[in-house]
DNA sequence: CTGTTAGCGCGTTCAT
DNA sequence: ATGAACGCGCTAACAG
């Protein structure tokens, strides 16, 4: 049997309260009794219940991470940066995956809400209106990460992702790129499918090139759906020079499939990606992409939560930097 | 304020115990009553309290998972099972990354003991005997996952190393190939340092091809060691037609630098990887590998873990089958 | 079938 | 400074 308050309390011969007292490094304890309780503690290998504990002074230290999918390559490094200032701090976090699925989040709410989580790590694309009702009425902190609230109803944190498109597309502009092609993500993702589109559009434009809708090719941010967008630009009569995939696992995608087509890379044809995982910097050619700070993410996303929980104040709209990291899958346009 | 039991009680009026059985549907209540609590709990959003009831039945539904780093590509999926089947039986998983130092892992040993989860899932390399004390005395049923228990005191699911390399190098013997140098693990892992060169040498002891130890080369499974050893590689006399590597990640950083270097993969050299990572499969050319079931793994350990917690018997040490996945990165030596 | 009540282990008054 | 007692919200045992 593991032993409880009490039975410390029986064998320093004290009260239970001050037993309490000292596990909660309550000032008002004689050194003596202090010590004695300690020895008792740690005779029996007393843990104190966080359980009863939580019971009794509502909170349990746990925050609920709701995440598309773990095993997707972008999410480890925030969960990581979550876990990392949790631990710093004594929060636990429980982790549950949706897919994206609507009642998949509405049951990880459930539980969270059932098990008393402190707060909430809310990782997606969107928040849907349909689960945004569900968000309001938790009643605990919530902060939303990588996710965009298009009504800015709750605090985030996230990237500019229309300047990163721009700033990736401005790149291959200067490297003398004028034929560009896009692939993008989904036409209905607000959060990374539609800015980055736009941003793509908009250094166009400030270079006087004109977009041409024939070079946009959406996908759904996979390997696959690159490699598949690249076979169609292939065929192109008039080819791209370079390409900017709204993912790395897309840009890895088209890079392989051209080059088995092939086509050299940069030499006929550059690609940038975006998000910057491993797969990227590990890929031969390496892959030069937008790199979110993923891992940065998670802890300023954590951070904020604290503080909410904390009931101080925090900045609502957290705007991360990315950086765009040259590598040598793009280069100056050959003439 | 949020309901409680007590408020569903007086709302429908009936005691709290009727309320208590109809959540736990518990079959002895009448229909009308039953409806009239379940329109209480409706109207108030009652949710009941996870945490009072753990205090009371002793069980949290949560289960401890102990893991090297979740950003590290061999661990996510594997978390993926495991929570994919912990949702299925109604456990949430609280999440702990150590970075396989014994500091957090007792930390985290302790933190699940506080908060008493049901079980652990405990994810490394191997346990040492420091740690294996702890985890003894944990109180709590544990399983281990792709984790050596070198007394096999623990339950476990893991493949079977020495076998899925011996298979490798074999495969690469079938090519053609005689000479076939090893990118090997690290030298005191004896879950995976340790068997996959033992498999190596098996391999090549079988087809009478001696061992030559210029020909092995150790890295710490990331891509920089892979790169490296690479380097030395090709600075060989007697260049190999084939390597082998202990992970994925080098056999890719191997493949980068001989790519650099002006070397054809695999018309010059063959590469096969280990562990099945998506880098492998992505990229170009895509690497020949060992494929280790990790979602599976995950499933397995959990199914495992829960039967242990239920108090069934389970099969301890539960060895997963891999599997040989042939791809661009290998081929027969050129002759 | 249903209401009442005693804890689960702890933190916190309230006396002392 | 310290002990006794109450209650956090719930389940289970008991009585009816």
């Amino acid at each position: 049997m593991v032993a409880t308050i009490k039975d410390v309390a029986k064998k320093a011969n004290v009260g239970v309260g001050t037993v309490s007292r000292v596990i909660n490094n309550h000032p008002s304890v004689s050194e003596n009794i202090r010590k004695r309780v300690l020895e008792a503690i740690e005779e029996l290998d007393y843990k104190p219940n966080a359980i009863a504990r939580s019971l009794k002074i509502n909170s349990t230290k746990t925050i609920g991470v709701i995440i598309p999918d773990i095993s997707s390559a972008f999410y480890p490094e925030i969960v990581r940066g979550i876990e990392d200032v949790a631990k710093d701090y004594n929060y636990t976090i429980i982790l549950f995956n949706t897919d994206l699925k609507l009642l998949k989040e509405k049951d990880a709410l459930n539980i969270i809400k059932e098990k008393k989580a402190d707060g909430i790590l809310f990782i997606s694309n969107t928040v849907s209106k349909n689960l945004k009702k569900e968000l309001k009425k938790v009643g605990i902190p919530i902060v939303l990460v990588s996710t965009k609230d298009e009504e800015g109803e709750f605090h985030n944190v996230i990237i500019d992702n229309e300047i990163a498109a721009y700033e990736a597309v401005r790149y291959l502009i200067k490297l003398g790129h004028k034929r560009i092609a896009m692939i993008a993500g989904m036409k209905n993702d607000p959060n990374a499918g539609i800015p980055r589109l736009e941003g793509y559009k908009r250094a166009l434009k400030e270079s006087n090139i004109e977009f041409d809708e024939n070079l946009i090719f959406y996908g759904n941010y996979k390997f696959k759906s690159g490699y598949e967008a690249m076979k169609n630009i292939i065929k192109l009569k008039d080819k791209p020079t370079a390409i900017f995939a709204a993912s790395d696992t897309m840009a890895v995608g088209a890079a392989s499939c051209a080059m088995q087509m092939g086509f050299k890379i940069p030499e006929d044809i550059s690609i940038v990606g975006f998000d910057g995982i491993e797969l990227a910097e590990y890929f031969y050619p390496s892959i030069t992409t937008i790199k979110q700070p993923r891992y940065d993410m998670g802890r300023k996303g954590m951070e904020t939560l604290l503080k909410l929980i904390n009931g101080e104040e925090a900045p609502k709209n957290i705007v991360m930097d990315f950086e765009l990291v040259e590598r040598k899958s793009s280069t100056k346009i050959k003439k």
